[in-house]
DNA sequence: GCCGTTTTCGGCCCGACTGTTTTCAGTCG
C-alpha cells in the first residue's frame, strides 16, 4: 500500500470536489471537500499520525465522515463515495477544468453531449465545429476554449515566485507612474509570498478607472486581453502569465487590498466572522448590516481592527490558525530579510560554482553580510569536482588570506553527500577541521519512507553534521520531494542540535512553508542558504525569507540571524551541553 | 459536509465580467 502523507491526502479530496461538482452536488457539500483539502496541507502534523490517534477532527474543518474518508483512503487508496464517483464520471474531467474558461457545467456539457473526457479529446472536438454547436456555447465560446487550451499547453505550470515577482513589480511600477494612478501594488499570492503563483494581481488607486483599465490593456508585456471591464482588466503576458489589474477609489483602499490579498480561505473565514459581529465586508469596506453604513474601509489595519484583532502578515493569510492568533495577540514576529547577517550555503568554481571565492566574497559584502560559509560539494559528488582533501588545503589556505584582508569572513564549510547508509563523504577526523558542515540527499530520490528517513537520522548522530540541507530533495515542478517521516526527522534535529536548512533557490525552497510549521513545532533550528552557483544569486534570500515567514518562522530560531560568534557557538558542533 | 456568543438545524462570503438562453448562467478570483 503506498503511503499518503498531507499533500496526497489534499489532492484527493480536491478531486473529489471537482468531481462532486461537476456531478451537480449540492455546494456545500463540495466546498467542504475543498475547505479540508486546504486545511490538510495546511495542517503542521503528519497525516497519518493524527490517524493513528484519531487526531483527524483536530483538522478545521474535517468532521466525523471526511475523518473517515481520510481514514479510507490510508487504508486502501479510496472510499466509497470516491468509488462511486470515478464509477459515474472518468476522472481525468478534472483536467478538463484546468482549461481556463471550462467550469464545472461546461465540463459535463462536454462529456455528457460530446463524450469529451481529455483536453486531447476536447481539441478534436473543437476543431469539427462540435462544441460551437453546443446549446448554451456558440462561437466565441469556442474560440475563447481553444485559447485557454493553448496558453494551458503552453504556460500550464505554475510560475515560480522568482519569475512573477519581478513581472509584479514591473506592472505595478508601470501603473504607479500613471498620471491618474494614486498608487500601486501588488497583491494576491505574490504579496503572500507563495512559492509557486498562477497569475499576478495588481492594485490600483484611482479616481479615473477607464484610463487605468486602458493602461493595463496597453502595457508592453500584453499578448491578449482575456476580459475588460470597468474595475477590472485581466492580460495574459508575453511569458504566458496572466496578470489581473483592479481600481478602487483612494477611499476603498486598505479594504481592497485586504481582499485582493486573499488567500481565498482566508478571506471566507474573514467574512464569516464579520458576519458573527453584524459586519460584512467587502473589497469596499467593513459594512454594518443593520444599517448599511461603512465603517472603515481606507486601510488594512483598519479593516482587521474593525473585526476585533491584530493585523497578520500577509504571508499567513491562509487560514491555518492566523485568526487565532491574531484575536488572542499573539501573532509571531516574523523573520525578514534585514534580520540575515550572512548567507549559510554558496558554491565556488572549485566545483559547480560559476563565481570566485573573491566575488562570492564581494557580493556579500556588497549585501552587507558579517559572514560567508563556503560550501563547495564533497568528495563523493565526482560529476560536479568534488573536493579532496589537498582541494580543501588549498582552498582553506585561499579562505585565510581573504579573511586577512577583512570585510564578511569566510567560513570553511562543505556541502557533504549523504549515502544509502546515512554516512558522509569524510571521516571525523576531517569533518572537525571545518566551521560548519552542510549534509544533504544528492541521490536515492524514489526510495522507501523508511530508507529516506533513516539516511537522515543516522547523518543527524553525526556530531559534525551541523546543517542538513535542502532536507526534501524537492525541486518545483520537476521532481517530488524525498519521503520521510518530518515528525521523526524534527525531533531527532532538535534532540541533536542539527539545523535544518531553508534553502532559498527558487526552485527548491526546501524546507517548504508546511514543513517548517512542523519544523517550528518540535523547536527545530533553521539555517537559511541560497545555494547560491554564481554570486548574483545571493540575492535569492528574499524568496527563502517568503518561505521561512509562510512557515511562521521567527528571527531567533534562525542561525544566520545571529552574529557571528553567536551564530557559531549554536552549531551543533561547538554545544557545550 | 461542517459547525455553534444567532443555531444540534439551518445556515454556509461577495462581487466582476462575458457570452448567450433577451433576463441570466457560467466562470473566475
Amino acid at each position: 500500500m503506498p503511503e499518503y502523507d498531507n499533500p496526497a491526502i489534499a489532492a484527493i479530496l480536491d478531486t473529489t470536489a471537482d468531481l462532486l461538482e461537476i456531478a451537480g452536488a449540492d455546494r456545500f457539500r463540495f466546498l467542504s471537500y475543498h475547505k479540508a483539502a486546504h486545511a490538510v496541507r495546511a495542517w503542521p502534523e503528519d497525516i497519518n499520525a493524527l490517524a493513528s490517534q484519531e487526531r483527524l477532527t483536530d483538522i478545521p474543518g474535517v468532521g466525523k465522515k471526511l475523518a473517515a474518508n481520510i481514514a479510507s483512503i490510508l487504508a486502501r487508496g479510496s472510499f466509497p463515495e470516491f468509488d462511486e464517483l470515478t464509477a459515474e464520471l472518468p476522472p481525468t474531467l478534472v483536467a478538463l477544468m484546468q482549461v481556463p474558461g471550462v467550469g464545472p457545467k461546461k465540463a459535463r456539457t462536454l462529456y455528457d453531449r460530446l463524450g469529451v473526457t481529455s483536453i486531447d479529446d476536447l481539441e478534436v472536438a473543437l476543431a469539427d465545429g462540435r462544441v460551437a454547436a453546443l446549446q448554451g456555447f456558440g462561437d466565441r465560446t469556442a474560440v475563447n476554449i481553444a485559447a485557454g487550451i493553448q496558453s494551458y499547453r503552453t504556460f500550464g505550470a505554475r510560475t515560480l515566485l522568482a519569475d512573477a515577482l519581478p513581472l509584479a513589480e514591473k506592472v505595478a511600477d508601470s501603473l504607479r507612474a500613471h498620471p491618474a494612478a494614486l498608487a500601486a501594488e501588488t497583491a494576491g499570492s505574490v504579496r503572500r509570498g507563495k512559492e509557486t503563483v498562477g497569475d499576478i494581481d495588481v492594485l490600483v488607486a484611482s479616481h479615473d478607472s477607464p484610463a487605468i483599465m486602458e493602461a493595463a490593456r496597453t502595457l508592453p508585456i500584453v499578448t491578449r486581453v482575456l476580459a475588460s471591464g470597468e474595475t477590472k482588466t485581466s492580460v495574459e503576458t508575453t511569458a504566458g502569465l496572466q496578470v489581473d489589474v483592479r481600481v478602487v477609489a483612494p477611499d476603498e483602499w486598505g479594504a481592497a487590498l485586504q481582499y485582493f490579498t486573499g488567500s481565498a480561505e482566508h478571506n471566507v473565514r474573514l467574512r464569516e466572522i464579520a458576519k458573527g459581529l453584524g459586519l460584512k465586508v467587502s473589497e469596499y469596506g467593513v459594512f454594518r448590516v443593520d444599517t448599511g453604513e461603512r465603517c472603515v474601509s481606507d486601510s488594512e489595519e483598519a479593516v482587521y481592527a474593525a473585526l476585533g484583532m491584530a493585523t497578520p502578515p500577509p504571508e499567513l493569510r491562509e487560514n491555518a490558525g492566523e485568526f487565532e492568533s491574531a484575536v488572542a495577540g499573539t501573532l509571531p514576529t516574523l523573520v525578514t530579510l534585514a534580520d540575515i547577517l550572512g548567507d549559510l550555503h554558496c558554491h565556488t568554481t572549485a566545483t559547480d560554482g560559476k563565481s570566485t571565492l573573491e566575488a562570492n566574497k564581494a557580493k556579500a559584502a556588497q549585501l552587507g553580510y558579517e559572514y560567508l560559509a563556503i560550501t563547495d560539494h564533497a568528495w563523493r559528488l565526482r560529476m560536479v569536482g568534488g573536493l579532496d582533501l589537498d582541494d580543501l588545503e588549498r582552498q582553506w589556505a585561499r579562505i585565510d588570506e581573504l579573511n586577512a584582508e577583512g570585510g564578511p569572513v569566510l567560513l570553511k564549510s562543505i556541502e557533504l553527500n549523504i549515502d544509502d547508509e546515512g554516512g558522509v563523504d569524510y571521516p571525523e577526523e576531517v569533518l572537525s577541521r571545518f566551521d560548519v558542515c552542510i549534509a544533504s540527499l544528492h541521490s536515492g530520490w524514489g526510495q522507501p519512507r523508511e530508507v529516506g528517513t533513516n539516511r537522515l537520522l543516522r547523518a543527524m548522530e553525526n556530531p559534525y553534521i551541523d546543517i542538513i540541507g535542502h532536507p526534501t530533495g524537492r525541486i518545483l515542478r520537476r521532481r517530488e520531494p524525498i519521503e520521510f517521516d518530518m515528525d521523526a526527522i524534527c525531533e531527532k534535529a532538535a534532540e541533536t542540535g542539527t539545523a535544518l536548512e531553508i534553502d532559498a533557490y527558487p526552485d527548491r525552497l526546501d524546507l517548504s512553508d508546511a514543513h517548517l510549521r512542523i519544523a517550528m513545532r518540535h523547536g527545530v533550528r533553521i539555517s537559511m542558504g541560497c545555494d547560491a552557483h554564481e554570486a548574483s544569486q545571493m540575492h535569492f534570500m528574499r524568496y527563502g525569507i517568503s518561505t521561512a515567514r509562510r512557515g511562521w518562522v521567527t528571527p531567533d530560531v534562525v542561525l544566520n540571524t545571529h552574529p557571528l560568534e553567536e551564530m557559531l557557538a549554536l552549531l551543533k558542533r561547538n554545544r557545550t551541553a
